[in-house]
This record gives structure tokens, sequence and C-alpha cells, in this order.
DNA sequence: GTGAAAGCGCTAACAG
DNA sequence: CTGTTAGCGCTTTCAC
């Protein structure tokens, strides 16, 4: 060990930590050891004591195929969440778990305390999993209200899809719509409930019918949902997706339909992705500030790890961007 | 402690890690106890005991934006590397690191200890890291040659890019092309180094002289780059691209100025990634197997980490996909 | 088959 | 200011 300074392992301790209270000489000569033997502190015995590991994980149940698609939500949280962790100098892990398997490895890991705190996105069903954590003591924050209740209740980020679908179908209504189908996101995502529970809100209170099909999300679902939705009322003469990739998608079976965007048929997006400006035509969307979710999320679980007590919900405001295509 | 179950810890670590000499009786009652408790075995403990984690950090020295845009190179290794672990139960951590701020913390955390291996992908310049973790005892893979000598040598996965950009120019010579240029990757990545090696090694041979623009990589860098190279040589007939994004660029820069691809120019870029397919006209292209360079890490890392000696290079081959850019 | 005891490598109180 | 002492929570001989 580094008693090559001529010290004791309290004052090599004190040195590798930036204790203040350390005379130079000392201080200078123990560096020197620790350059010299290429000394590095093993973090599992330094965080048995200190209860401390100045990592945290984000857990995305998703396969890696998913996480690294076209879909922006991810590297926005990822991007707003290392900008906070930055700030505080904590390492950010990065988990996926697209299986079962994966998942219950998961479990281990965060319930093991190899991390500080556990942030989830993108959260599919019922998962016990975050309130787990949180009744052992570990803390937690989810993007996206958690589905179920859960016991106790875990704080989380979440935009106001519920709002922001409203707002899109009333711009619908507001321009003339009759018809207005929906394209919804997968039911067991929270997302895609709360949206497709804003388009039913905003239709009954103008007592329109519903025409629904659904989704995953993804660009091809959106195509193949529109070709549902097409079959199902042939005169509808407006669509809302509850995201902008399925209506990427919806765009193209209308096209290959014959149809005219937004003449025949206007289209309503979810997300404000890059793309949805740059289709044909741009895409008219709700626009949520997910890289500020990812911010707020890593900066409500540092507020809980220094144990601070953090408010359970934090709801942010969409945006309806308007655009050619509705 | 889960002396609730009126026995010893030694026990109750024996039946929480699954050996078999329990006695069934003892072994149900810790299991309740275990239950009942909720109990869960701090990971920093044991491992600070059995000098094992059993899990494994990936790191990308590159920035969320980067990582998650559409070069397909990261989801394929990460594809790769999570089949891998995932059979040998292994917790994948996905670090990436942009800064130099963040990569210093990539550092403290790989030396001391908090995973059982570290694989790197995606390397700029000569980094000093896979070395040191090496000298460390600690299992180290790297995916493409690492750029300067390193003491001690650190193992390393990577496809025989010079040969395969050799491939691709040879097939420009032979179908007769004249004016050979190259949108060259980035000259601080092996990945970019080599492939410019491969074009000069092949047109050397040949005895044409060589034009060459280099870009990074990205589909902008490569409409960029192809710009320059029309000033450079406005008779060039052909263009090695050392990505298929930057060759995508490029074919929008010849649209633009007016070429007819591959009637004016031939057009081979390099990756195979998806889009090469849906390109116009789709891309001739040197396909790597990224997937299996993820697979290979992990199998070289958990090799290591049990024990045994790896060789220090594997080299897999390139295919080069004729389509219709050349 | 099970318990007692030692110790993994570190930090934190407490003396001095 | 520095060294000594006592654990952090687990696994692992080694007796019994």
């Amino acid at each position: 060990m580094a008693r090559r300074a001529g010290v004791s392992r309290a004052t090599v301790s004190r040195v590798v930590n930036g204790s203040t209270s350390v005379a130079e000489s000392i201080r200078d000569a123990v560096r020197q050891a620790v350059e010299e033997m290429g000394y590095v502190p093993n973090l599992a015995a330094r965080s048995l004591v200190t209860q401390r590991t100045d990592s945290i994980a984000l857990i995305l149940p998703e396969s890696a195929t998913r996480v690294f698609s076209d879909d922006q939500f991810f590297p926005r949280i990822v991007r707003g969440v290392s900008q906070e962790l930055e700030a505080a100098d904590k390492q950010l892990v990065l988990i996926m778990a697209g299986s079962t398997a994966s998942y219950d490895r998961v479990e281990r890991y965060t319930t093991g305390r190899h991390v500080d705190g556990v942030m989830f996105a993108s959260m599919h069903g019922v998962d016990p999993l975050p309130s787990t954590l949180a009744r052992l003591g570990i803390p937690v924050v989810c993007s996206g209200r958690p589905l179920g209740r859960t016991n106790p209740s875990v704080p989380y980020v979440d935009v106001d899809s519920v709002q922001g679908a409203a707002d899109a179908v009333r711009h619908l209504i507001n321009t003339g719509r009759q018809r207005i189908a929906t394209i919804a996101g997968p039911q067991d995502m929270v997302a895609g409930v709360d949206r497709l529970t804003g388009y039913r809100n905003e239709l009954r209170d103008s007592s329109r019918r519903s025409i629904v099909a659904v989704g995953d999300f993804t660009r091809e679902s959106g195509a193949q949902a529109m070709r549902q939705l097409l079959l199902d009322d042939p005169h509808l003469d407006a669509v809302f997706a509850a995201s902008d990739l399925m209506a990427h998608g919806a765009l193209r079976t209308l096209r290959e339909a014959g149809r005219r965007v937004p003449d025949d048929v206007a289209v309503v997006g979810f997300d404000d992705v890059e793309i949805a400006q740059y289709t044909d035509p741009p895409l008219t969307t709700v626009r949520q500030p997910i890289v500020q979710i990812g911010r707020e999320m890593a900066r409500q679980l540092l507020r809980q790890a220094s144990g601070e007590d953090v408010e359970d919900a934090l709801i942010l405001p969409t945006e309806l961007i308007l655009r050619d295509s509705a």
C-alpha cells in the first residue's frame, strides 16, 4: 500500500479526497507515491462506507434497436439528463432492458445499490420496480406518470399529454374538420393512453364520433394504422397521430391512397421531431420539452439524493406548432 | 439483519447465493425471512470480497447527440455486445463521454473497479485509458485498432478497413474509372485513417493520382466534401466515401451539380447502413460485420475476465456489396 | 450442514 | 495536523 509515502492510510485517504488539513509536504509525498504506484482507490470499498457511488442510472426498458431508432425521444432525454448530471459531477450509466431476463438483472443491479439513484423513461405497463426502489430508500424519478397505483408513490416528470392532444384536436375542429380519426400510441404506455384520452375528451365535447386505430409510435405502425382508418371511414377528413413518426407513416399511406394533405385530409402529429419539418407537407404537431423533462428528472433525483423532499409530480406544458399539414 | 430466520449471516449468504449444501428447512426459512424483510444484498460489500461486480461497461467517447444520430454503428455494436453479455448474465452499462470533464469521470469510474471489464468503441486520437486499465489488470477490449503505441498493448477487434477500401477502389478501377476521388473519414479515428490508406494503396498501384477531401462521417460533411472535390477536379468520374452517410451527402451534392450517378460519377460508400439501399441510386458499399464486432468484443472480454489469454487482434473481413451507384 | 471469525479496502471519529 | 481504531455488509475458510 501507499505507506510507501511513509504515512497512514488515513492520511492517504485525506489527500486523495482533497482534504485541506494535510501538511503540504506530506500531501506532495503522498501524491507522488500515488503517482508512482499508479494507485487508484477501490470504489466498492469507498461506497461501502460512504453509502454513495456518485453514479446514477437511467433505465430504458426497451431494446437497443428501439432506443437507437429515429425516435428522438431517447437522445433528448439523455441529453437533458446528462446536462444536469454533468454539472453535479455524477456519472450517468445508461441501461437498456428489452427483455424480461435483462429486466431482472436491472432489478438486482439497482436494488443492490450500485447507483445512488435511478431514473426511468419509456416505461411499459405497470412496473413495480420504481416503487420497490423507493421503498428501499433509493431515490427514483420516472419520466411519465407511472401506470397503476404504486406504493409508495414515486415522483415523476411528465408533459400534459391530455391537454396537448386536446389542443391538436381542437385545432382540427376549429378549422372545420368533421370526421377526425386518431392513430393512438401503444396502450401499455402512459403517453399512448393520455393522448388518446385527450382526443376522446375533445371529441366528446364537440359531439363527434371517435375513429381509432392503434400503433406503437413507429413509422411503420402509423402507415398500417392509416390503412385501417381509411377502411373504417373512407370519408374521414382529419387524423391526429400520437407521434410524428406515425404521422409520417400516415402521410405515406394517404399519398398512396390518393388523398391530398391537407386538402382532403388534415394530419397532426405529436412530438415535433426534426423530420416533422421536412415531411411533405411539413407536419403540424404538438411540441413537448423532452430535453427539459430529462433535466428536471435529474434535478429532482439529485434533490432526493441530498435528502430534500420533492414534489410528487411535475407537469410541463406542450405547445401546438402549426405547419402546412393541418 | 435476517437473523429473523434464526440463522447466521453465513447461512443467509449461502442461501442467497444458491449454495446446495443448506438443509431444505433452513433454506425455506431464510427465503421467507428475505421475502418478508425485502432484504437485498449490498453489492458493494459483496464485490469488495468477491472482486466481481458482474457488470461490464461500454464506453462511447461521443456526445449523446452523435451516439443517437442515424449512424448505425452504435446500435449495431450495442446489439452485438448485449447479445453476448445477456447470455453470460452480465449487466451492460453504457457510458457516453463527449467532453473532457466527462472523460475524466469515466476514468475514475472504470479504474475504480465499478465494473469487471471495459469495452471501447469509436475512439478518437491516442487514448491512454485503455492501456491504463490493462495495466491495472482490468480486462479491456477496443473496437478498432488503438492509435499510437500503447503499453501494455490492448486487445482489439476490427475489420480490415484497408482491404475493404482497396476493394472498393479496385472495383472503380476495374469498371474503367480514371479520376477517382475519396471523401476520407476523420483522421483522428482509425477507421478514417485506414480507409484512406486502402484508397491510397490501391491508387498507387494503378498509378492514378489521389484526390482527397476529409469529412467526419456525417452526411453533411459528405455533401460539403463533395463540393470541395468538384472544385479540385471537375473531371473526376468516381468517388469513394469512407462512410455511407458521407456518400449519401455526396449524392445530393452531385445531383445539385447536375452530375448523373453512376453515368458521370460512380459513388461507393462504406458501412452498408440501411439507407444505402434506399438512396437514389442505391449505394454500392463495403459491408462490415459491426454486430459481430460487438459480439467478439464481449466474448474476448469475458474470456479475459475468466483469466484466459486472448489474442491481441481479431480482424474480420469486409464484403463489397454491388448496387447501382457504381 | 452450520456457525464463528477474519478480512475485502476504504473512511470517519477520536485521540493525541 | 496525523495516526489509531472501528466498522461499512458481505463472503469464505475453518472448525464443529
